[in-house]
DNA sequence: TTCCTTTTTAGAAACATTCTAATCTATTGA
DNA sequence: TCAATAGATTAGAATGTTTCTAAAAAGGAA
């Protein structure tokens, strides 16, 4: 299991707003006021998993206003140039993951809480041939956890 | 990978209407005429996954008029007895799988397709210690597959 | 500045799912 | 056989999440 700020690359917990616009930038997006607020969220505080109003309630309450449709705007921008991803743990609603390198996740079902399991550790063994024409995109192990039968 | 046809306890690939009644009873449920025409369709076929509206079009092709409050009643409530289990595999839409035994999935990204890996061919090794308070509620493993690039 | 493109936004729309409350049906046992 | 009762079905409204629309605002190149 990895550290709560652990990170491929370089450690963004403490990152300066000038990073953070490079980051943008070389996404291709220009810093706007309001991608530079969700910059910071995401990426200066460590590995996150995060939903789409959980960040909109975050960056409100952070003092800046942004519509539901600019979060779910960059959200998907985002995801799209890699510096997040998207794991399916709830069939109503999309987590979006800062970690964008190849790991697993525990999902505490009572919280709706992901939490990283490094690909150091987990292994999946024994994956049968695929199917003619296809390709793996990703695999994805979702350890559900309940809370413990007193 | 396992046949479409196997399943682990009878053979329910030709259940006669009688043996879907029981079925129904002894998941404590009346077997009612749309009870009946869902069974059949999810029972008498082989493993199968399936949306709420997949089998709400399957059931109006053949012939039975059921709404789709019915039909979520009923995969619920099926679920509910163990005669079904919920696949997460898009954030959209729920999938029913009929096969009940821990197993895993590869998912076909461009169809929207779920097709079994049994437990006996793919093992996870590596498990971290699970956090305090908790226990496994369910292990999935989702191998997504992409169209082979050219 | 000017011009062009990207971005933001409010609100409408879409979509899957659940809820409500009325009607209907299966079961039971008098 | 037939009430009585609990369970089941239903249409349509409501909900929650996500996407779309179209107009206004802001960023960036020159
Ligand atoms: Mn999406
Ligand atoms: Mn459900
Ligand atoms: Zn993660
Ligand atoms: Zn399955």
């Amino acid at each position: 299991m990895t550290d709560q700020k652990t990170n491929t690359g370089a450690d963004f917990s403490r990152t300066d707003p000038a990073a953070l616009e490079d980051r943008i930038r070389s996404a291709a997006l220009r810093p706007t006021r309001q991608r530079l607020a969700l910059a910071e969220l995401l990426f200066s505080n460590g590995n996150r998993h995060l939903t789409a109003e959980k960040l909109h309630s975050e960056v409100l309450h952070s003092g800046v206003k942004i519509s539901l449709a600019t979060i779910y705007n960059n959200l998907h921008q985002f995801t799209a140039a890699g510096l997040l991803r998207e794991v399916v743990v709830d069939s109503s609603k999309s987590y979006f993951d800062t970690n964008v390198t190849p790991h697993h996740h525990f999902f505490h079902e009572d919280e709706g809480r992901l939490q990283d399991i490094e690909s150091s550790e987990l292994t999946v063994l024994g994956i049968p041939n695929l199917p003619a024409g296809t390709a793996i995109s990703s695999i994805d192990v979702i350890v559900r956890l309940s809370k413990q039968s007193s």
